[in-house]
DNA sequence: GTGAAAGCGCTAACAG
DNA sequence: CTGTTAGCGCTTTCAC
């Protein structure tokens, strides 16, 4: 049959060929150059050019055990927390001439364990892993199996594995200490559902805040809960509650897009509380400072999760053993004029 | 030494002593489970589970040239096109079981080359470039290795390479077209270096849309360029025109975050040009529909064109060859209330 | 300094 | 239906 098949990539083989010498001098040239004559040498390196040889991962790594690809699963791709934190994993793995394989679970557990599959049949060298859910089951047995995991924008509750996470905590209280700063006795809180710890954990935070000053949260704050954590959804759920009286004056968003649809709605339906309400959102996204009215928010050090994270999985200790540990990042209140009012 | 070493993973040859059957016999239970005996394959199965034995991909790959990964080189991940059309590659790659190795060139053609390099090393089966500059040397040369290549959101100047992308000139043309319609015949472009080809093509377009209307661009259009495409650099550069008389009536900016600095600055400076300056802008970003003042803009198909290029990319035709085709996608208008006056 | 040869884990003939 | 075996491309002793 003519079927028109791909030239056969060149082998170490064929270059030896070229180059008349065995294939064990081949190897040395690309593995210790040193241990080979001059001469000898840049005969195989100009084979090896003329071939426009490139040597076999697959062959390699089965032969020698040397991985060089690590595999990443977060929830989503799109959600820029993860994009930022993937590519601090890409630019630390590129300093180690690694490689990454990239995957979203969508939060659920089935694509997760089939992508953590694929991963662990790929021998990858470690696996950074957002969980989906709380059961680390799955995650632990790989662990088991030798597959150096870390867990990514979680802290991981066995030693078993290492995780690399922020302190939402911190950050919800670093968020209620500014509102109250500013005077604020009652504030909103505007969550997400508390199935989701980052959620639960900010709440916390601002509590904690509150109990510092010596203020019973259980009067300051108030949380009202929205299923979905955009800009629609939050100034559907703020419609409302700007029509009580008094209207909240002090108003802290799960995220950054919550925070959007809040400002949009008050824009749009008492224009005149504009200056009058304080918005503090979370993520500090990238248009954040860009808004009409510059939101104050709480960063996370999303590239910096990603290469501490990334800087685990390849270290090794004395012994030459993966290094477990678990690294908290602490958060940053970025103050612009959305908080702090005229 | 006590370096405690992770317990070899097992083998095929492992599953085959307990279940008492030759590796041959579990290799085709894995693969042809047909042509295996009930009662063997369940014993073999039954070892498999027993063991945790996971296939080794590479020796998998080594043999049979079976090969599930596909790597991606974007320009930077963080850019949400890319991270939209990297997940649209994801999802069709997960139709294939396949999997994806993702990196991020920054623009820098060597480390574009690293990159080249490392995923011709690993054996991909294909590549997805978004090419660094327009020096396709490398990938030329890449592809005629045998590797598959697909330029992404360029359009490939050669067969030899296949391609996917949206159509910049009629985004811009329909930018155009809009604001025509609605009767500006002064219309200010906000665009960016020419090196750019997107840049270029968008203007191209607009001048298109002019001359279809039997206009002459050079009265029409007036193009500003701007060195850094961000909201920053746009107020800055916008805060002159706001100054003249009159002041600019419709703006096409050649992205959304332009367009976010464009109204900023004219809700800082002149806030009573609000509702009488018509903008435009392009990507429409998530946050478009919900800033103060709703973005008019041109949204690009950036899942669909990673979906199709992953799709391309995993097609054969009837022989067995891989497909080559140059897709180009449409963008779409999305009329919000930026540019829609009172 | 170089070559010969074994073997990593697996698949695909082929024999029985 | 199942077992045996060659060999994918490479690294790594071990001789010479």
């Amino acid at each position: 049959m003519p079927r028109t098949t791909a030239p056969r990539r060149s082998s170490i083989g064929d270059v030896a060929r070229l180059a008349g010498v065995s294939v064990g001098t081949v190897s040395n040239v690309l593995n210790r150059p040193d241990r080979v004559a001059q001469a000898t040498r840049d005969r195989v390196l100009d084979a090896i050019q003329r071939l426009s040889f490139v040597p076999n991962a697959s062959a390699r790594q089965l032969r020698a055990g040397t991985i060089t690809t690590v595999g990443a699963i977060v929830l989503d791709i799109r959600n820029p927390f993860f994009t930022e934190a993937a590519r601090g994993v890409e630019d630390r793995l590129a300093l180690a001439d690694h490689t990454l394989m990239l995957a979203s679970s969508d939060d659920d557990p089935e694509r997760e364990a089939r992508y953590l599959r694929l991963f662990e049949e790929h021998g990858v060298s470690g696996l950074l892993v957002v969980p989906t859910g709380d059961d680390l089951g799955p995650l632990l047995a790989l662990a088991g199996r030798g597959v150096h995991t870390v867990l990514l924008d979680m802290p991981s509750p066995t030693d078993a594995i290492s995780s690399v996470a922020v302190d939402d905590v911190a950050g919800g209280r670093m968020a209620g200490e500014h509102l109250l700063d500013l005077g604020h006795r009652e504030i909103l809180m505007l969550n997400g559902p508390h199935a989701i710890r980052q959620c639960r954990d900010r709440l916390a935070g601002l509590h904690r805040a509150v109990e510092r000053r010596g203020l019973d949260p259980d009067v300051v704050v108030r949380e009202v809960r929205i299923p979905s954590l955009d800009a629609g959804g939050a100034a559907t759920a703020f419609a409302a509650l700007l029509d009580e009286d008094p209207a909240p004056r002090a108003v802290f968003c799960v995220n950054d897009l919550v925070a959007v649809g809040v400002q949009r709605e008050i824009r749009r339906r008492r224009p005149e509380l504009l200056g009058r309400t304080a918005i503090v959102g979370y993520d500090d996204i990238e248009i954040a400072a860009e808004l009409a009215t510059p939101l104050t928010s709480v960063r996370q050090p999303a590239y910096e999760v990603g290469y501490r994270a990334a800087d685990l999985l390849l270290s090794r200790d004395a012994d030459g053993n993966p290094v477990r540990d678990h690294v908290v990042f602490q958060p940053e209140l970025v103050v612009r004029s959305s908080s702090v009012l005229a």
